[in-house]
Parts: C-alpha cells; sequence; structure tokens
DNA sequence: GATGCCTGCCC
DNA sequence: ATTCTGC
DNA sequence: GCAGAATGGGCAGGCATC
C-alpha cells in the first residue's frame, strides 16, 4: 500500500468525530493491508516504531520538526515556525507550505513500508552528527512526499495525529475488522494488555485470527500495562461507588513493576521503560524478598533518608530515574517499594482475581525485608472511618489515599473505578489555592488553535521588588466557554514589549504580554522549588562569569489549574511573594 | 569544559 | 499530572 | 463513563556550540 492511500484514510478519520464511524473506517482500511502493513499501521499510529518496552524514541519534536521542514522544502526556518505559531499544527503548517506552487516535483508511489523504514533509521540514529542525520532523513521523506502524505508524516514522530481516537479505538476497529462488531474488544484488549505491542496483536489477527491470541499470557519480562485510578473527592462518594473498599496510603513516588524469574530481576516504568539498571536496590530487593519462583508485583518506590527515616518529596525521589551515577545515588537516597499489587505469579495470572485475593497472595510471597514493604491496607465500610484514615494520611505528609474495589479485578491499562484516588489537594480547602494576576499568554495548539490562546503565565506580586514575578502558566480549568473570554479580555489588554516590572526567566517568555490587571484563584497540589520561575528566586554568576546560574530556586506551583476569575480583587490584592514564602514554609509541617 | 537548547519521561 | 468535551 | 486531547512543573541526558 501507498502512504498517500494511507494518508487519504487519515483524513477521512480526522474529518469525523463519530467513534462508530472511525471503527468502521480503520476496520475498512485493515482489509486492504496485508499481515505485514497491518503492523507497521497500527505502529504509527501510536506516534513510534516500535512498542513502548523497545528503548526506540524519535528524539524529534517541534523544534527538530521545523528545522526538517525548513530543510526539506527549502524555507527559512523563521517562516516555518511562524507558521507553526499562526496553524497551531506542524503537518498543516508543512501541507500548506508544500501546497504553494513550487515546481518541485514529489514521487506519490512512497510505500508504507518504505515511509515505515526511514523512520526506523531516524529513530535508531545517534551520536555525534545524529541531530543533522535525523533532520536530512526527515526533511527527504518530506520533500518525496504529497502534500497530505506529508501532514501525517510529520504529526507521526511529535506524536500528535490528533486523529481523534488512540489505543482503545484501535483495538475496538482490529474486532470490526474480524467479526463487523467490536464483541471481540474484550478477548484483543486482554492480549494487548499483556503484550502491549500493537503491531504483533494486529499482525497475528490478520493472518491467524482470534485463535492467534488465544496463547497470549502474562509472561516474566514483558511488561504489563498498569491500571490507573478514577478521582473523587471524599469518602461519602466513594463509599457510595464501590461499597466497602480496601484503603491504602498514596504515596509521592513514581510507579515500578517488578519481574521476578529465579534470580533474574526486571523493573518496568508506568511507561513500560525498561529501568532495571536505574535502581540495583529494589533489585536486590525483589530478589531477597520475593518468595516465588515467577512474579510480577508492583508498587509505588519512594526515596528516603536512611538518616532521619523520612520520605523525600517527589523531586528529590525522582532523581533516581537516571544513566549515570546509580551507585552513588543508590546509596544517598535509597527506595522503598510499597508493593500494593500482585498480578502473576508461577505460572498463575492474577489479573483477572478480584483485589482481596490479589492482595493476601501477595502478602503471602513478600517476605519481610528492608526494600520491598506490602503497602499498608485497613478495610472500611463507612465514609466516616475513610476520612479518619485520609486525614492521617495528610497529617503525615501523604498525598492522600487509595480506595480499592475488593472484587475489582486489576484493570490493565485503563483508567476506573476499581481504584479510586483521594488527593489532599481535592478536598477543597482554601489553602491551597492563591490569588495570581496574568501576565501574559501563549497563541495554542489543535483544538486550542481556535481559541487563539493556549495557557496563560500567572505571577505574584513582590512589594520589596516591586515586580510581579511568575509562579506557573495555565492550561487547564477552563472551559472552552472561558477560554474564548480571557482571550477576547487579554487582548484588550495586550502591549508590544515586556512590561518592566515583569521578572520572567526566558524559558516562560509569553507570545502575547498583558498588562497586569485580570485576577484568578489558581488551585496546586504542592508549591515547589524551581529553576524557571522567579518568585523569589536568586541568581548568581556562573563559574565562567559568562552566564548565570539559580543561587536559591524560585517558587512555583505543582500541578496548577484554574479555580476560578477573581473579578472582585484587584491586582495590587493578589497573593504577595511573602504570602507565598510563608505558604511554602507551612506545608513543610503538615 | 561550560553552556544552551531540546527531548523524553516522571509526576 | 488535571481538566474539559463528544459520544 | 470512556476515550481522547488540550495543557502544567521539573528531572536527567543527548547533542551542538562556544
Amino acid at each position: 500500500m501507498t502512504f498517500k492511500r494511507l494518508a487519504e484514510y487519515l483524513q477521512r478519520l480526522e474529518e469525523t468525530t463519530l467513534r462508530n464511524k472511525i471503527t468502521e473506517i480503520l476496520a475498512e482500511l485493515y482489509k486492504e493491508t496485508n499481515g505485514e502493513e497491518i503492523g507497521m499501521i497500527c505502529q504509527l499510529l501510536q506516534g513510534r516504531v516500535a512498542p513502548l518496552y523497545e528503548a526506540i524514541e524519535f528524539g524529534v519534536a517541534d523544534k527538530m520538526m521545523i528545522r526538517a521542514i525548513g530543510q526539506g522544502l527549502n524555507v527559512e526556518i523563521t517562516d516555518v515556525a511562524a507558521l507553526f505559531r499562526k496553524t497551531g499544527d506542524l503537518g498543516i503548517t508543512v501541507e500548506s507550505i508544500k501546497n504553494q506552487p513550487s515546481g518541485i516535483k514529489y514521487k506519490e508511489r512512497n510505500t508504507i513500508t518504505e515511509v515505515y523504514e526511514v523512520l526506523f533509521r531516524l529513530a535508531t540514529s545517534g551520536g555525534e552528527g545524529s541531530q543533522e542525520e535525523k533532520i536530512k532523513l526527515m526533511g527527504e521523506l518530506i520533500k518525496d512526499l504529497d502534500p497530505l502524505s506529508c501532514r501525517y508524516v510529520v504529526r507521526i514522530p511529535i506524536g500528535r495525529l490528533r486523529l481523534g481516537f488512540s489505543d482503545m479505538t484501535v483495538l475496538d476497529s482490529l474486532s470490526w475488522m474480524i467479526k463487523g462488531t467490536k464483541e471481540l474488544r474484550p478477548t484483543i484488549e486482554k492480549a494487548y494488555n499483556v503484550r502491549p505491542d500493537i503491531s504483533f496483536i494486529s499482525s497475528t489477527l490478520k493472518e491467524k485470527g482470534i485463535k492467534g491470541l488465544a496463547q497470549v499470557k502474562p509472561q516474566v519480562g514483558t511488561p504489563i500495562l498498569m491500571a490507573r485510578a478514577e478521582r473523587m473527592t471524599n469518602g461519602a462518594d466513594i463509599i457510595e461507588k464501590i461499597g466497602k473498599c480496601a484503603i491504602e496510603p498514596k504515596y509521592d513516588g513514581f510507579r515500578v513493576q517488578g519481574h521476578k524469574r529465579g534470580n533474574k530481576v526486571e523493573l518496568f516504568s508506568r511507561n513500560l521503560e525498561n529501568v532495571t539498571l536505574m535502581y540495583p536496590d529494589i533489585v536486590k530487593g525483589i530478589i531477597k524478598q520475593v518468595k516465588a519462583n515467577e512474579a510480577i508485583i508492583e508498587g509505588e518506590a519512594v526515596a528516603f533518608n536512611p538518616n532521619t527515616g523520612e520520605y523525600l518529596p517527589f523531586q528529590e525521589t525522582v532523581q533516581r530515574k537516571r544513566k549515570y551515577n546509580i551507585e552513588a545515588y543508590a546509596r544517598e537516597i535509597p527506595l522503598k517499594l510499597f508493593a500494593f499489587e500482585l498480578l502473576y505469579r508461577d505460572g498463575i495470572s492474577y489479573l483477572g482475581k478480584p483485589f482481596e485475593e490479589r492482595r493476601s497472595e501477595l502478602e503471602k510471597i513478600v517476605a519481610k525485608g528492608d526494600t520491598i514493604l506490602v503497602s499498608q491496607e485497613e478495610v472500611v465500610g463507612d465514609a466516616k472511618r475513610l476520612e479518619e484514615i485520609f486525614q492521617d494520611a495528610v497529617s503525615r505528609g501523604l498525598e492522600g489515599v487509595m480506595a480499592k474495589k475488593l472484587d475489582g479485578i486489576y484493570r490493565a491499562g485503563s483508567r476506573d473505578f476499581n481504584w479510586i484516588k483521594y488527593k489532599r489537594s481535592y478536598a477543597g480547602k482554601l489553602a491551597d489555592t492563591i490569588d495570581c494576576v496574568v501576565l501574559g499568554y501563549d497563541y495554542g495548539q489543535g483544538k486550542r488553535t481556535g481559541f487563539g490562546i493556549g495557557d496563560f503565565l500567572i505571577g505574584v506580586y513582590d512589594d520589596k521588588d516591586e515586580k510581579f514575578q511568575t509562579v506557573a502558566k495555565i492550561g487547564t480549568g477552563l472551559t472552552d466557554e472561558e477560554w474564548k473570554k480571557i482571550k477576547l479580555r487579554s487582548d484588550k489588554l495586550k502591549v508590544k514589549n515586556k512590561p518592566e516590572n515583569y521578572d520572567v526567566d526566558k524559558m516562560m517568555e509569553c507570545d502575547v504580554w498583558i498588562t497586569p490587571l485580570i485576577v484568578v484563584e489558581i488551585r496546586a497540589d504542592e508549591i515547589t522549588r524551581s529553576p524557571v520561575h522567579t518568585a523569589g528566586r536568586v541568581m548568581k554568576p556562573s563559574i565562567s562569569g559568562k552566564a548565570f546560574d539559580v543561587e536559591v530556586a524560585g517558587l512555583a506551583l505543582r500541578f496548577p489549574r484554574l479555580e476560578r476569575f477573581r473579578d472582585d480583587k484587584k491586582p495590587m490584592e493578589v497573593t504577595t511573594l511573602k504570602e507565598l514564602k510563608k505558604l511554602y514554609e507551612m506545608q513543610g509541617k503538615k
């Protein structure tokens, strides 16, 4: 099949928002392919050339792609960037440049296989000169392909196909290809969950039918898609939703799935990256403490201070995710793994077994020790007790709690109410919001292009410096109507240059600056130390004296979102730097 | 070797 | 991560 | 309620350049 033919299908898909229709069109597309092509197509639709658990990344995003478009079409990079700002989509950008009369002929016969192979080479290129190489490969593709194909070939590496469907709909459509209905989706999904390789799944279905997936079972060494939790904001709702449930603390670390066979252990991140070499302490812990020949367990890894026994904030924990200096960091910032799931053990899959059974089996196979701790849990049947546990968790400095449905299966890859997270920041206390002033905004991408705004920069006031200093950009919490409204209001306040009394890092520069008059109430989970936000930040000369380094990091907001507009407040009444510093200090001692 | 920009991946 | 929206 | 698409802060690491 030609890539052009695929592009025509993608255009049809992009034009409809109806998921049933999308499913049908995809099935129609598959019918035109052979077993190899369907694998490549499904893989490319994920914006990749290999499954997540293979360490093959494009290493190409917006900036590199802009350079590739410039080189491929012989256009100034600044012009490409300008058009991108306007269109909010690099696919549309390249297509519209390509549609301008240029006299350059393009081939129409590139096959999907050829395009896939170029993208694969691009993704596996590395080392000195590799950026030039990637730009060259991408540029040649853009030069060779027709305008419509260019739209999609550019969107694949940057992972923004924007077709209105993703993995789950692809699984539906594979069912549709075989049966003309979605009835095989559960079977296909079950296989995909334990072998998250869409190329394998789709090719197998095409060549062997649904029977081909019968042998796909959890396997040590192949990561299983991780379950995620829905959110709720109070104990009563949780009990009403799932009844009697198990409550566990919610730690602020990162997810780890551990695979053990004999004395060999592999670790995977939530995104299925193989992270075995990064965490030798967890590997040793699993070998020592997990009493099963084969097992797949899951938990949250959190760093702690070995001297005080206190758990460390996320910003320190995450430093353990590294490629170099591993042993030194492991000594300085050791990890504990709070195990909360058993997914597989010695030939038996626990994915479809109720939580209580997974949990009791987990307790049996994890021996007491220093590194792997089975997560605490309490089964509760009433909201009052749930709230008590939640309050206790919060006072211990934890993020909140997780509630797990007692008879719920492990819903690999999906987010549903078998797991519910109840976080501190949902509780809606005034202490978690601050008032800020809008300093500028950026043009949006995709859907937000139409609004002319995608996010806005906010700051607090430092009455000592008499400057506005930044704490976050806001890109969520507004309805479509509110986006349109704030854009209109902002444009009335537009100024040509960044005002003198704005203290903004280069990284946070905005497309449009405005007079500081719009006041917003912002919710966040936490105040963190920031290298790029300027609230309270102090700089010092760098070693060479030619640049500046951060001496005291600024303050910023973690998971910032708009709570509401505060038209009743004046800009001079927003939170001051002094108040923000106080809030930061207070959160340390809860 | 220092710096800056960019990317991918944690949340 | 959070949030909004079409189906 | 699911699935998808907008968007956040901030960490390490790769590569290019000064």
